[in-house]
DNA sequence: GTCTATATTGCGATAGAC
DNA sequence: GTCTATCGCAATATAGAC
């Protein structure tokens, strides 16, 4: 794809790079073929980018930031604790399926990244589950929650939205708002939530 | 580790390989680093492989059929629909987390098989989750457990235990049997199956 | 079966003309 | 900002001596 005028070259190098990165891989991407997608001599690349890893650093960058402020911003609902963990739940999913190839570039090509870059990527990861723990813990104290572990019904959550990002397509057998429900639905039935289905049908 | 002549050098070079591919990736992964760790030069290798490619297909190629080996075993456990569901996720729980760097190489390195490769792959991965759709809708048709959708049911329980792969390592906070029997009571959760918990404990 | 040496290819990155 | 041309390097794979 040429670059056009609205987008900007640095952006199309950007997306057309995420696209490959999702497909083949980090390593197994070559500048050639980055540059070939936006239209470009793998020289002119450099005029944009400053190296092959500080791309893959931009695009890897901004999605944990990103998850961590949907987040926040869904915990704010009024509600018991199970309110809150619906709502974080429901953005959790749709941010998955959303941003579905930043995602799983940012799982698959952690090891990709130098020391340094990677650590900081971890430690914001951590803080994630931290906070999706916290919830979890609340509706267990509030008594609304059966719960087994709550690091353990963390890696659960996380588990599934990882994997929902490695097939979700728009277009597919169910839509978005289905798979967000549905997966809403598992997660408290892990919890032992009572009427975790009509909970989550009231919501929708 | 140099090979010793219990193993033979053919296995030392495809553990150290694995221990590599999971470590590193498989394209980050070189040769030289693979031969190092057998103790050998790289031309060596080649008296033992015939390419880099067909290491990693020799690496990734027996595992579906073991996992589907396994499965195939535990569900001859006699009981009802809900004790064969529980014997083979227990299976596949365990041999997620005992052959978590194969697994993981299995699932993180698909792109790196050529077309005809990773299409065998993909069929024998298809086959292994029909095998658990069916022991899910009997489940459901015998009135034990509430089925949302068969598929994203399996799906959920292959998320899980592709994750449990990444970051599984003896020694840690759980021992494999606590691990596999709170796994399997979010699954038997995950279907509303009455007294999940205790049916889980009563079997362990 | 191991080694050294090398063929060949493709990579990321740079230089300089336009 | 684009291009062509090229540098320096590391990769897979092979050849041939021991």
């Amino acid at each position: 794809m040429v670059a056009t005028a609205e987008r900007g070259t640095a952006q199309a190098i950007r997306e057309e790079a995420a696209k490959l990165f999702f497909e083949r891989g980090y390593d197994a991407t070559s500048l050639r073929q980055v540059a070939s997608a936006v239209g470009l001599m793998v020289g002119s690349l450099y005029n944009h980018i400053d190296s092959k890893e500080h791309l893959l650093l931009q695009i890897m960058g901004g999605i944990i930031d990103d998850l961590l402020d949907s987040a926040r911003k869904a915990v704010m609902v009024d509600g018991d604790a199970i309110d809150k963990l619906e709502s974080v739940l429901a953005a959790h999913l749709t941010f998955h399926a959303e941003r579905a190839q930043e995602v799983f570039i940012g799982n698959a090509e952690l090891r990709s990244l130098s020391d340094g870059a990677r650590h900081v990527v971890i430690e914001k990861r951590h803080e994630y589950e931290l906070f999706l723990q916290g919830l979890v813990e609340d509706a267990g104290r509030a008594g609304l929650a059966d719960v087994i572990d709550a690091k353990i019904h963390v890696y659960s959550f996380v588990a599934q939205a990882t994997h929902i990002a490695s097939w979700f397509k728009p277009g597919g057998r169910m839509n978005l708002d289905e798979i967000v429900a549905i997966y809403t639905k598992l997660a408290l039935r892990e919890l032992k939530v009572a009427d975790a289905d009509a909970r989550v049908d009231q919501r929708g």
